[in-house]
DNA sequence: ACTTATTATGAACATTGTTTTTTATTTTGT
DNA sequence: ACAAAATAAAAAACAATGTTCATAATAAGT
């Protein structure tokens, strides 16, 4: 019945979806509720409707905030690891070791991660209603890391072709991750930086080939 | 209160697979239920429970129909389609055709069953239980179709390789695909088959340079 | 101080998966 | 052929879910 206002609706939405992030790490998403969430931060189920919408727009929240999370953990302090083993001579290969550093964070953090990361890409939007421009933004966000680099390493082709080869690079990792996080089609998890190295080099190596054709 | 035992356990199992697969088509999980599985078949939600243990098991036969299906989808007169265009003249071509044909009826097939395709890798076996081994043989032999191609193509590449390739390849695939058909990285539909053969073909041609070192 | 407008709440509701109990049917034993 | 035991499906009961809505407690306005 109405207690005393102690936090504003932002606090309790920033609350809530640290509850439901928290609970994730050690626990499955069919086993998580409404009801549970709005115990944990000691409001009633009714309030969190207020606010969120629906039980399916607080997960598409958390949903924005893990996309937030794994932005910042693919762009942080990159410069130093490049670096760490030898010190690249070409500026093509500085990009290349970029993408692969990426896709091996990328990999990290859903494994840290693996039931939030999962949500991020088996929630959709509710019917007819799309992604909040947040979340596509963040997506978007994503993709132009990777062809901010390609468009280093292929000066010579046009923006089309930039958009398309970052997307099969994305795709590749993104499989690779999915398949390799809840071990559906292989068991060995530490295979899986090498296969992400292999696709990255493997793609390059051959657009390179076929691009310029400064050989045979 | 019992009626006339008109189906045996395995029609029974039948039919509810099938329930779900037709409904599955025209509308979302979320939305489907145990007891509306059972009011389509004419039986008790008890009965269903007594021949799977539970719905989710119920789903995961669902699961283990739809990788059937897909590999039937996969392999199914693919002679005649590859030498559709151009008849190619060596060995090593026509297996990366076959792959790239696979690839794209992959997608195909995930874009007509999007929602069992999802089902497919979005659940998971109850908590410690594993796959059974039906299900688990289904994923195997999917992966078996690349490998056989790789064998034809690298000859001189070791199991181990071969195995690793055929990952990456598929991983690749798979996660093209899954972003594809829920548009949630792309909104352009028509040009998934254009990045699986690019991923496909430029994978391919990188790992050619690179293992037989016959040019630069 | 009294009224008005918020705001969170708790009770109510429909629906879910599952368990338990009942009951109708089939099979078995003699 | 008939009674008894076994079986199979269903109905009822249960706990838990997301969501709605009337209500009580607080805050704001004058």
């Amino acid at each position: 019945m109405a207690r005393r206002k102690e936090h504003t609706h932002g606090e309790i939405h920033d609350m809530a979806i640290k509850s439901v992030m928290q609970y994730l790490h050690i626990a499955s998403l069919e086993s998580l509720s409404l009801r549970k969430v709005a115990t944990d931060i000691g409001y009633a189920p009714s309030t969190l409707i207020n606010i969120f919408g629906s039980y399916q727009q607080l997960l598409l929240s958390v949903s924005e905030q893990v996309l937030i999370d794994l932005f910042e953990h693919l762009t942080s302090s990159t410069s130093d690891e490049i670096n760490h083993n030898h010190s690249p001579i070409h500026a093509t290969e500085q990009a290349q070791a970029s993408i692969e550093l990426m896709a091996h964070r990328y990999y990290q953090f859903a494994n840290e991660h693996r039931v939030c990361f999962k949500l991020v890409f088996e929630l959709s939007a509710p019917e007819g209603v799309s992604l909040s421009s947040n979340h596509q933004q963040a997506i978007d966000t994503l993709f132009s890391l990777v062809s901010e680099q390609l468009t280093a390493l292929f000066p010579k082709a046009d923006h089309a072709e930039i958009i398309m080869m970052s997307r099969v690079l994305w795709g590749g990792i993104h499989g690779l991750t999915c398949l390799g996080i809840d071990g559906k089609l292989f068991t060995d998890q530490t295979a899986l930086p090498a296969m992400l190295s292999s696709h990255v080099h493997g793609y390059l190596l051959g657009m390179t080939q076929e691009k310029d054709l400064s050989c045979c």
